[in-house]
DNA sequence: TTCACTATTCCGCATTGCGTGGTAGTATTC
DNA sequence: GAATACTACCACGCAATGCGGAATAGTGAA
């Protein structure tokens, strides 16, 4: 019912494109995700997300001292999590069509 | 990588599409599941989904006897399956929505 | 008879991954 | 110094899928 479920397997792709649009910190990581339309999105997932992706080998990290809180840690793709995007993407294209084609009562061939 | 997780809170959704096109029985469920696209699906879940729906009250049931093994047990929608595939059909739509626009880098305003 | 195979249903255990609730530390404002 | 925003992260639990196995029923082969 809720988007909790449907989330599993494409909170780390989402990530990743979120990543692509440039280098972030997980607060921030968030507060895009929720924008996009992933509103309930929990921050600690996305925290567990980041840190199974970067001890994956897909992002790299900084942190960078600021000047309104503690310190951020910023995560960006390199070319592992590039491909990996690239891969999920198509993983994620193939399962929408095949969903989209059972809820569509597919009427071709 | 794989559709393993990708599956999560979909096969529910999966099942009732399914099943809008007539009353079977899990065995040919995942037939027709895997056929559709999700070839890897799990008998053991089909199974395990079906048992939810119904004892969520969205199918009906009923066991017939069958001339080339055991009994088989049918599912069919009642009208909560019905009403439960349309809203599963939206949220599911509002979602993918949702990761495309993430994925295509979303430059509309 | 026993073995093997197909059809069909279902259970138990392990795993994965998200949510909840809580901790903790820095900076700003009152 | 108390409250609030910003920032990071952990432990635990839960939901759902996969895997392996079991059980039942029928058919055909050894």
């Amino acid at each position: 019912m809720d988007q909790t479920q449907l989330l599993k397997g494409v909170l780390d792709t989402a990530v990743l494109a979120v990543l692509r649009r440039g280098r972030t910190y997980g607060y921030d990581l968030v507060r895009q995700l929720r924008e996009s339309g992933f509103e309930g999105v929990g921050d600690a997932s996305v925290y567990g997300t980041l840190r199974r992706l970067f001890g994956g080998g897909y992002l790299t990290s900084e942190i960078v001292p600021s000047e309104e809180g503690p310190a951020r840690k910023y995560y960006g793709l390199n070319g592992a999590g590039i491909d990996m995007l690239e891969q999920s993407t198509k993983t994620w294209s193939g399962f929408a069509d095949t969903m989209n084609g059972l809820l569509q009562g597919e009427e071709e061939e």
